[in-house]
DNA sequence: TTTATATATTGCAATATTACGATATATTAT
DNA sequence: ATAATATATCGTAATATTGCAATATATAAA
C-alpha cells in the first residue's frame, strides 16, 4: 500500500484503522454477519456461503483474527470463530465520540 | 487490490465496507478527529497537523468524501470540510446490530 | 495404515493503495 | 495584470491487497 508514514499517529489511531480496514472489505462484513448466525462456526461452512475458495476464506478470517475481530479456537479437524464483543464495543465507543463531538450550530457544510 | 467479487454482496455490505475501508487508516482517522476539533476546517490546516504533503492530505480528503464520510463546501480559494452525522450514526448502528444478535451462551471461544 | 475431511500456507498474477513532486486551477490581494 | 495563496490533479514508484491453484498439515474414519 504504498509508503505508510505511521510514526506520527497515536496508538489508539493505529489500532482503530486497523480494525476497521479489516473489516474495509464487503467478504469480511458477510464473514462476521454469517458468524453471528452459527453456533458452531466452522470455515467450510462460510465456504459454501460466499463466492470464494477455501484458501481466499482463510486469508480472510486471518486478517479479522489478526485485526482482534474475531477469536478461535481448534476443535478438532475444524476451526471454532465468534466475534471478539469487546473490539466491536470500542468500535461503537469511537464513532459515538465523533457523533458527541459533533456541533452541528458549528457545521460550515 | 487484486480482483475484488463485489457480485454476491449485499448494497448494504458494500456501502458498509466502503465506509470502513475509508476510515481505515491512521491518516483518515486522524483528518477526522482534527475536524472534529474546527470550526474553519480547511486542508491547508491538515497539512500543518499531520506528517503528509499537501497532495497526500488532499487524497485522503477525498476518499473521505468519496466513501461519504466528509462533506465539503467551496469557500473562495478555501475548502471547508465537514463530518456527515448520518453515516457515523449508520456506522453505529450496524455495530449495535452486531452487539445485539451476538449470543454470549452461544459462544464456542 | 490408508483415506477422507477441514483448514492453513505458499507462490504468484492482477490490481489497488499510498505517498509525493510537479503542475494545474481558482480565488484573492496588490 | 501579476503575484500570492489554497487546493486539486497527474504521473509514477514502492508496496499492499485480493484471489486462487497447488500443496501442506492435521485430525478423524475406515
Amino acid at each position: 500500500m504504498g509508503v505508510s508514514k505511521t510514526s506520527s499517529y497515536t496508538e489508539i489511531q493505529i489500532e482503530t484503522a486497523s480494525r476497521l480496514k479489516a473489516l474495509g472489505h464487503p467478504a469480511r462484513i458477510a464473514i462476521v454477519q454469517f458468524l453471528l448466525n452459527q453456533k458452531e462456526c466452522i470455515c467450510n461452512d462460510i465456504v459454501n456461503e460466499l463466492p470464494l475458495a477455501q484458501p481466499t476464506i482463510s486469508q480472510h478470517l486471518k486478517e479479522l483474527k489478526n485485526a482482534g475481530i474475531i477469536q478461535g479456537t481448534i476443535e478438532g479437524k475444524a476451526r471454532c470463530y465468534c466475534i471478539n464483543p469487546k473490539v466491536i464495543k470500542d468500535l461503537v465507543s469511537f464513532f459515538n465520540s465523533i457523533l458527541s463531538n459533533l456541533h452541528p450550530e458549528d457545521q460550515c457544510c
